[in-house]
DNA sequence: ATTTGTGCAAATCGTTTGCATCTGA
DNA sequence: TCAGATGCAAACGATTTGCACAAAT
């Protein structure tokens, strides 16, 4: 079981889940209902590429009450506390990962859609040297996708 | 002479200048005050990393009449026509490179600053295998910079 | 004369914020 | 009890759009 994976199923979402309760107290956030529900549905099953509507959607189809404000509160929440890593595709939507660690995507350009690239398949090379003064927070490689054309 | 570069000097700018009317031409653009005044502009001074915003205040500056929403307009237009390369660094503003021949960026967090990543320093590796159906458009690499903690 | 571009203001859309109310420790 | 969290609606900021007018071919 992967650091990410709290081992939640879809169906057990809706229930208040330990496991949930004491990753969000380990990380020093209030285990709320919202936010017990959220990582739940985030991390039920395996890795996700998430915007803060979609989650919105998700989260109140499956009848929980949630608004889209503290969808955008929790998610920045998890980002800072580590659980989550937020992604820049373009200048309009903001996608969640939920796998934080290193690693590159695919972004189909005609779906809208963010995908794990396999690390067999990664794109890995040296690593640049900084400016004077700076230190490297994080590294973004997105490889983007078109239509074959034939 | 690099193909992005008109060898327009920043004084030149403002008047018609017979370079950037040709390379309009060639891209299939009508050459009109505008976006003569704009080409001008944006490749007057080597490599740069532009906003909508920046490019209008700038052209305003310099006593050259358009409106924000022609510099949008042509921003898409000059990278359509493959002059620039839209870069993605977070999902408010959008940036424009008048270098759109591929390389890679350091974004500074604490400036909301671009700058290119010297080639003798760059991040390379293998490229990775597209999914079925798809090839790859473009890869877009950006090392996110933070002050250097003590 | 016809097509294409421009400017303005209003509309859009994702995201943030202010603030009253609620909740968990 | 009471700091911290939530919900709602209003505010925001970057970008887009509709349309009348202007400029280029």
């Amino acid at each position: 079981m992967t650091r990410h994976d709290l081992g939640v199923t879809a169906t057990q979402a809706k229930r208040p889940s330990v496991e949930a309760q004491e990753r969000l107290t380990q990380v020093g956030l209030r285990p709320t209902r919202q936010r017990i529900a959220l990582i739940g549905i985030l991390f039920a099953k395996g890795d996700r590429h998430v915007t803060a509507e979609m989650l919105y959607e998700e989260a109140t189809s499956a009848q929980i009450r949630v608004s889209l404000a503290t969808v955008y509160n929790t998610l920045h929440q998890f980002t800072n506390a580590g659980l989550l890593r937020q992604i820049a595709v373009d200048s309009s939507k903001t996608y969640f990962d939920t796998n934080p660690s290193f690693h590159n995507h695919f972004f189909i350009e005609d779906k809208n859609e963010l995908i794990d690239i396999p690390p067999t398949n990664a794109l890995v090379g040296a690593v640049p040297i900084p400016p004077e003064g700076y230190e490297i927070d994080r590294i973004d490689i997105i490889v983007r996708l078109r239509k074959k054309r034939r």
